[in-house]
DNA sequence: GCACCTCGAGTTCA
DNA sequence: CTCGAGGTGC
C-alpha cells in the first residue's frame, strides 16, 4: 500500500483514476470526513400489511386523480445505503447517508467494491452523476466472516447489514476490499443534463451505464400485482444469496412523483413493504421505573435475556400505564418481543395461554422511584410525572441535557462526570457548571491532569453556543430543538424571550396556546431566573448579534418578498413561508422585479430560470435559515 | 372538528 | 424507533 501511493506521488502522470490497480488506495485523510449530500438523502415510510399499503395506494390514487398508477417493485435489500458520484463520468466520491443531509466520506472503502464501475460506459457522461444504492454483503460472505471473527475472539456481527457497515467503516482499505462487499443502485440523486420519464426508464440507464441493478424487478399496474410481488418475495427470500427485508414500491412516472412530493423524511410516491420481524418469546421478570428529564415516570420491561434478529435483548420500553394496560402486560408473562426496524425491542403482546396465576399487573405508583416524592398523572394525559422539583433524577438528567451535543455541548461531561459532580455537591443546578474550576475539576474520579483541563476549556467554550442552543438547553417544556430555532429567529435576547406576553408568543408561527404558556411559566419560576441569571453572571452569552450591514436583518422582513421553488427539505412550504410572515415579509408564488430572494429546494422548477433572468436574489434553503434565525 | 405533519421526549444495544 | 401532543390547514 505505501508503495503504492509512493509511485503514485512520483508519477501522478502514469496513473489513471479508473485503472484496476486503484481499487485500494486514496487519501486516508479523507474518510469519514463530512459530506455535505447535494440532495437530501430520504428514507421511506413503511408499510407492515396488506391494509397499510392499500391505504397508501388509495392517498396515491385519489392525489393523482386515477386508479390506473404504475408502479415499479423492487427488493429491498439489507445493507447500507450509500450515495456515489460520478464526474465526467469517473468516478470521484462516496458517503454514507448519516442524518440524510450530511454523510462520512467512504470514498477510499467504496472504490474496493469489485462491481462498482469506476468509469461509466456511456458516450457523453454527465457533468455530475450522484447515483444512490445499497451496499451488502451475500449472506455466504457474512457467515465467512463471522467464522473468521470467531476464531480471532472477535464479537460477531449481528446480521449481515451490521457486517456491510462495519466494513464500510474500516480505516484501512484493504481490510474493506477483502470482505467482498455487494452494490446495487437504484436511485438518482444529482445529476446535470439528464432526463428520465420514469423510475424504469432510471434503472436501465443506469445498467447501462454499468452499475449493478438488482435483477428482481417488475412492474406492475394495480395493488393486487404490487401485493403479490411482495407475498412472492416473502416465501422465497431466503432463496436468495442476500438479506432482504422488504419490498419497495415507488410510483413509476416522475411527472406523478413530482406531482405527489416530498415529506421533510421520505418521498410520499413510496413505500417500504416490510416482511414482518422476527419474534421470540421470553419472560418478563419486573417492570422498572426511569425518570426522565421532564419527570417522566416511564416503565421499562426487564427481561429475560434472548437473542432477537442478532442481538441480545434484556429491556425494552413499556412507554407509560396505558400502553402496558392496552397490551395486557403483567409481571412474569411470558411475552413476544421483536425489534421494531430492526433496532429497538418491543413487546408485541403476551402469551395469555401461558399464565400460571401468579402473574402481576403493574400499577404506576404515587411515589417517584428516585426521590418518594408525589407522582402525579394529569387528567388527560399519558405521561405521570414526578412533580418534586428538587428530585435527584430530574436534576441529573437535566444537566446531561444541558450539556449534550444539540444542546450546550460540553464536551466530557457525561454521566459519570454529572453523577460525582452532583453526589458531592459541587453542583447543584446546570448554571453552577460554568463556577467550576479545575481544581474542583480533579476531584472527579478518572479526570486527572489532562481530562480537567479538557473538560474546563470545554465549558468555557460552550458559553458562546447561538441563542438557539442555550434556549434548547434550559429545557422549557415544549421548546426542542426546533422551537428554540424558531424563537430565536423571533427574540434577540433570552432577556425580550422572558418579557413576551402570550399575546406576542402566539402569533408566532409554530408557537401555539401551550407553548406560550409553558415558556411564560418558565420564566415565571423564581428558580429558572435565578438560573438565568447566574448564566448570564457566569458570561454566558444570552443574546446574538443581528447580521449587520447590507445583510438581511434577522428580526424582520417587512416589505420584503420571497417565492420558494423546488423541494424544501429543512422546511415544509407551509412553515417557510409562515416564517416570512412572522417576520414581517410576503411570501409569493411567482418570481417578479419585485422579488427580494429566490429560495431554491431540489429540482427547482422555471421560477429558477425566471429569477436568473430577472437578476433576482436567488439563495439555497441554508441561506434562508440563516437569515431566519440569525 | 378532524386529518395530517412535525416535534418532543424517552429508549436499546454494541 | 415509539407514542403522545402541539400546530396547521381543510
Amino acid at each position: 500500500m505505501r508503495e503504492l501511493i509512493d509511485i503514485e506521488a512520483a508519477h501522478p502522470e502514469l496513473i489513471t483514476p479508473d485503472s484496476p490497480t486503484q481499487r485500494v488506495g486514496g487519501e486516508p485523510s479523507d474518510a469519514f470526513k463530512p459530506v455535505r449530500h447535494r440532495t437530501k438523502m430520504l428514507s421511506l415510510a413503511n408499510a407492515f400489511s396488506f391494509g397499510e399499503l392499500t391505504a397508501f395506494f388509495n392517498r396515491i390514487s385519489s392525489e393523482l386523480g386515477t386508479e390506473k398508477v404504475e408502479m415499479v417493485c423492487e427488493l429491498k435489500i439489507d445493507g447500507v445505503a450509500v450515495a456515489l458520484t460520478y464526474e465526467h463520468g469517473i468516478y470521484t466520491g462516496a458517503a454514507t447517508r448519516g442524518d440524510g443531509e450530511v454523510g462520512e466520506d467512504i470514498t477510499a472503502n467504496v472504490k474496493t467494491i469489485q462491481s462498482l464501475p469506476l468509469r461509466l460506459f456511456l458516450g457523453s457522461p454527465p457533468d455530475i452523476l450522484e447515483v444512490r444504492g445499497e451496499a451488502y454483503l451475500s449472506k455466504e460472505q457474512f457467515k465467512q466472516i463471522n467464522e473468521e471473527r470467531e476464531e480471532d475472539g472477535q464479537p460477531l456481527f449481528a446480521n449481515p447489514r451490521n457486517a456491510a457497515a462495519g466494513s464500510l467503516r474500516q480505516l484501512d482499505p484493504k481490510v474493506t476490499s477483502r470482505r467482498h462487499l455487494g452494490l446495487f443502485v437504484y436511485a438518482l440523486g444529482y445529476a446535470t443534463g439528464i432526463e428520465f420519464p420514469d423510475q424504469w426508464g432510471l434503472l436501465q440507464y443506469l445498467k447501462t451505464a454499468g452499475f449493478k441493478i438488482n435483477p428482481h424487478i417488475t412492474k406492475v399496474g394495480t395493488l393486487k400485482e404490487a401485493y403479490s410481488f411482495c407475498e412472492e418475495w416473502q416465501e422465497k427470500r431466503h432463496s436468495l444469496p442476500f438479506e432482504i427485508d422488504g419490498v419497495v414500491i415507488k410510483v413509476n412516472s416522475f411527472a406523478q412523483q413530482k406531482k405527489l412530493g416530498l415529506t421533510s423524511k421520505a418521498p410520499r410516491w413510496a413505500i417500504a413493504y416490510k416482511f414482518p420481524a422476527e419474534q421470540k418469546t421470553t419472560r418478563l421478570i419486573d417492570i422498572e421505573l426511569n425518570v426522565g428529564r421532564t419527570g417522566a415516570v416511564t416503565p421499562t420491561a426487564v427481561l429475560e435475556p434472548v437473542v432477537v434478529a442478532g442481538s441480545t435483548v434484556g429491556r425494552a420500553t413499556l412507554h407509560n400505564e396505558d400502553e402496558i394496560k392496552r397490551k395486557d402486560i403483567r409481571i412474569g408473562d411470558t411475552v413476544i418481543v421483536q425489534k421494531a426496524g430492526d433496532v429497538i425491542p418491543e413487546i408485541v403482546a403476551p402469551i395469555v395461554s401461558k399464565r400460571d396465576g401468579s402473574e402481576k399487573e403493574f400499577v404506576m405508583p404515587h411515589e417517584c422511584p428516585a426521590c418518594g416524592g408525589e407522582v402525579v398523572r394529569p387528567e388527560g394525559e399519558a405521561v405521570a410525572r414526578c412533580v418534586n422539583i428538587n428530585c435527584p433524577a430530574v436534576i441529573f438528567e437535566h444537566i446531561i441535557h444541558f450539556a449534550s451535543r444539540g444542546a450546550m455541548d460540553i464536551e466530557g461531561l457525561g454521566e459519570s462526570a454529572a453523577r460525582q459532580l452532583l453526589d458531592k455537591g459541587i453542583i447543584k443546578d446546570v448554571a453552577d457548571i460554568y463556577y467550576l474550576d479545575k481544581e474542583k475539576l480533579l476531584g472527579i474520579e478518572h479526570f486527572a491532569d489532562k481530562a480537567a483541563d479538557n473538560l474546563y476549556n470545554a465549558i468555557k467554550r460552550s458559553k458562546e453556543r447561538p441563542l438557539a442552543k442555550l434556549l434548547f438547553a434550559l429545557g422549557i417544556r415544549h421548546v426542542g430543538s426546533h422551537v428554540a430555532e424558531v424563537l430565536a429567529g423571533n427574540f434577540e435576547s433570552v432577556e425580550k424571550l422572558s418579557h413576551a406576553t402570550p399575546e406576542e408568543l402566539i402569533e408566532i408561527q409554530e408557537v401555539g396556546p401551550k407553548i406560550a404558556e409553558s415558556i411564560i411559566e418558565f420564566f415565571h419560576e423564581n428558580r429558572n431566573r435565578s438560573v438565568v441569571e447566574k448564566l448570564r453572571q457566569a458570561g454566558v452569552k444570552m443574546e446574538q448579534e443581528k447580521p449587520g450591514g447590507a445583510g438581511l436583518s434577522a428580526r424582520s422582513f417587512a416589505g420584503m418578498t420571497f417565492v420558494f421553488t423546488g423541494a424544501l427539505t429543512l422546511f415544509t412550504r407551509g412553515e417557510a413561508e409562515g416564517l416570512v410572515k412572522s417576520m414581517g415579509g410576503k411570501a409569493s408564488s411567482s418570481v417578479s422585479k419585485k422579488t427580494d430572494y429566490v429560495v431554491v429546494g431540489e429540482n427547482p422548477g422555471s421560477k429558477y430560470d425566471k429569477a436568473k433572468s430577472l437578476g433576482v436574489k436567488i439563495i439555497t434553503e441554508d441561506d434562508f435559515k440563516r437569515l431566519v434565525s440569525g
